[in-house]
DNA sequence: GTGACTTTGTGCGCGTATTCACAAAGGCTT
DNA sequence: AAGCCTTTGTGAATACGCGCACAAAGTCAC
């Protein structure tokens, strides 16, 4: 296997639902790394990881051949190839604005340095918060937000404000040349297009599970307390829903 | 459009991805309510929460036939009928086991109380933080975790605690009664079938992204600053990775 | 060196999700 | 009241993701 057929087979498409679980199992790689072992089965590692057997084999087939027919994968390698692949073994700098619970509880996160995220910068509008030392770190006025972006090389902005100030914040720092946002806020962000944006929603997730919980309690228009049309249009006894 | 009508429409199926769009509409929705929107086209709609207005359509026709062709949606009803669907015009309980800055952001989180979710307890192992007031709640000592469940009727645990604890508290609010799990530590949860669990991991969001910005870069195969080959397997000059 | 055994890598079929495009439906104007 | 205009709801086509099942490939024992 050379390393152009490597290439081939990676081509310039690994899948989405792909990439979305490489963490994973490179999250389950390390475990075993802790724990001494030095090879593992498409088997043993679904099931540490949660997923099927060939789904594995299928996402790991999009890197490479990286494993040995009869035997299984090498640990060590295999966490190294990830890694590559997702652009780990390289450093990336995070700037984090907005440092209320949230932010704060993002700056002491064990996973992003062990990953190669390096956090540049905390900011925040509060200047009762401002000047803080926080995990070592000094939380420093979103005055200055194009100068920590421009002066550590920030490529990746975390934003974890209120709602109300996300897209200003965010459409700062795009301007000042980030390219990829993690938003926290409970809002849609609208960015151009060469901008990548993720969300995370604590309360979607929430909402789902209540959704689920519903159906296996019967269901709204099956055995729950309320069925539909008993508040029809008109009548105004909706729930009363605001944001956070 | 009777209520029979509504009841087939929605039969016993909703699709997966439609029930995680429908939080996103709901926020759109009420946001467009305080600005006293009444009514609402679904291409305005989609924009609004970021997706193509043909499947926001869909979705709602998932639903049941809630808009007015020539004008669109009203924005009161909709929410209703979006609030109602997810289970979110009933309160559900909550629990939160591990009160780190996580758990402290996510007890603080008004994005829960607005939907109908009512933290009824926060818990944690270490006796430095049981009995601190937190948001106008107490911390009480995980030793109480069967009590407080059973007591205020929790359906819906919400762990964050660190890695090495969280299968153990899982089991444990498993064992008492919990049916839903939203899972903030990083590890893979297992759970009885009937159990649902939901994962919210922060580092693997900005791994999807560094993913993303490595290939703007030119990619680990392309123009990247390492090609393959040139760690071949046996050299151990990988990168260390060690988990949070 | 040979044969039995294990495990990978993948072709294939199936179900789900997404998007297009348009007929049906309702409101509004004249 | 009639026709125009807007917008929904959905059939049809396409793309995507998943998992089975198996041939190919490699190891290990003897």
């Amino acid at each position: 296997m050379t390393s152009r057929q490597n290439r081939d087979r990676a081509e310039r498409g690994i899948p989405e639902a792909t990439v979305a679980r490489l963490p994973v199992y490179l999250r389950a790689l390390t475990g075993l790394q802790e724990r001494g072992v030095a090879t593992v089965s498409s088997e043993e590692l679904a099931a540490a990881a949660g997923v099927n057997s060939a789904k594995l084999r299928k996402d790991l087939s999009h890197l490479g051949s990286y494993g040995t027919r009869g035997v299984g994968y090498e640990v060590e390698y295999l966490v190294y190839q990830i890694s590559r692949e997702l652009g780990l073994t390289q450093d990336w700098v995070v700037a984090i604005i907005g440092v209320g619970n949230l932010g704060r509880a993002l700056a002491g996160y064990g996973g992003f340095a062990s990953r190669g995220f390096r956090v540049a910068g905390l900011l925040d509008a509060d200047e009762s918060i401002v000047g803080q030392e926080i995990y070592g770190m000094t939380v420093e006025h979103i005055d200055r937000l194009e100068d920590v972006i421009a002066g550590h090389g920030v490529s990746i902005a975390v934003i974890a404000t209120p709602a109300a100030a996300a897209q200003g914040v965010c459409d700062r720092v795009v301007a000042a040349g980030v390219t990829s946002v993690l938003n926290f806020a409970p809002v849609v962000l609208t960015v151009p297009d060469e901008v990548d944006v993720r969300k995370v929603d604590l309360s979607i997730e929430l909402q789902i599970l209540a959704f689920h919980e519903q159906r296996k309690a019967g269901g709204p228009d099956g055995l729950g307390p309320l069925d539909a049309d008993e508040t029809p249009p008109g009548t105004t006894q909706y729930v009363e829903a605001v944001d956070a």
